[in-house]
DNA sequence: TAGATTGTTAATCGATTAACAATC
DNA sequence: TAGATTGTTAATCGATTAACAATC
């Protein structure tokens, strides 16, 4: 059996993003160099958490230096694979969906939103944030003609699997969605849920915690 | 030293967030119970999983039978506190915050946004799906005469600090921040990050290695 | 140089899974 | 009863952290 390329772990790859948003800001504000340890506090990481993390990517620092912020930057942007460009449709432009299309990917992800799909007839054929909207239906056609890397889902949750097929169906390997649903897709495709539940339950959930150890102390 | 009630762990919170959603639609459709294993097999979790997981919960299920959907359903919301009815507020209605402001987060999670605030004089005042948008200067004055228990802060990254600290200072516990800045706040409230870039960072990055497989297999 | 910071190795911690007895 | 499914215990797997030698 052949051995596949392991994959990085998701905390390690979550714990990335947040590094690199940061860096960016360093970066901007012409800051040379950072320590693991300083990078660590901002983050509330600890330092070998860090040092651990950036070698992922395949990084070294120097003693007593640390990190050349630059170089870090570019080089967490290129693992997660935000250096090349790539492009996504967007299916379902209701509130969610409009607030995705204003939103500027493309600067620090390099992610950009080439055209929107709408099954409701009265939302399409119009412009969102320069995007256009066209018919779900002219899909197919849409993407024989055009390259596509991420299918966006933002369609309310009973018709989420269908337009999941529909993008596996025209080749698609890259879906982000944002319906409430889990969606199944055949080996070969990723699919990446960004489920609001999810992170509200953690919330939720903590806030019922600390409820209780007011009320309820263990001695 | 005072040993805290421990924390579920943040995978399984996570996971009983989708079981949750999935057991909301069975419910409806008047299923009354369910395996572990068919769970599992919706989810693509392995049925020891989904077992282990709904233990937490306090749940026991029958041998044959399996478990009975409106119990799990209910036992779920109350560990994840989405059935005691919470009130939030939203900082920033801009795209993202009017689409937050226009979901129907009450029916499943009980939460219910009561007001948003905003900054800009341009967008204060208004109503956005019937909950009304008021000046950020007037927060403090509202938090005192209503309950409030979840901040939810949608302003720009710049701003984002600044807007964890009026909530915190105003006696604000919860805190959902879908700013892509990581906010930092005192010992006792509650933090939850809903970052897309920490989704998009998986996406991309799986994309990157499935790239990887392809073109360099290794033997 | 002395000291801060790195990378690495080993130990710990926590979460998942396998194996199986208990139950209806 | 036989068989499907449960809950539990132990083994495995993976991620985090502690300890420390290497480096500028």
């Amino acid at each position: 059996m052949k051995k596949m390329a392991s994959k990085a772990p998701a905390p390690v790859i979550r714990r990335l993003s947040n590094y690199h948003h940061l860096l960016l800001g360093l970066k901007h504000r012409q800051v040379q160099s950072i320590s693991s340890t300083t990078l660590a506090e901002m983050l509330e990481y600890k330092p070998v958490q860090v040092r651990k993390d950036l070698q992922l990517t395949g990084l070294v620092g120097k003693p007593r230096t640390g990190f050349q912020v630059a170089e870090v930057e570019e080089s967490i942007r290129r693992f997660l694979g935000w250096s090349l460009d790539s492009q996504a449709v967007l299916f379902g432009a209701g509130n969610l969906g409009s607030a995705l299309l204003n939103h500027p990917w493309r600067e620090e992800y390099g992610l950009r939103f080439i055209a929107a799909f709408e099954s409701s007839e009265a939302r399409a054929n119009i412009l969102i944030n320069n995007i256009p909207v066209f018919a779900s239906s002219y899909f197919p056609t849409f993407a024989k003609e055009h390259q596509v890397d991420i299918g966006v889902i933002a369609v309310p949750a009973e018709a989420a699997q269908d337009v999941a097929d529909v993008l596996v169906a025209n080749g698609i390997r890259g879906i982000w969605n944002f319906s409430p649903t889990h969606v199944k897709t055949p080996l070969g495709a990723t699919v990446e849920d960004a489920l609001f539940a999810r992170s509200l339950a953690i919330l939720t959930r903590r806030l019922v915690e600390s409820r209780n150890d007011v009320e309820h102390p263990e001695p």
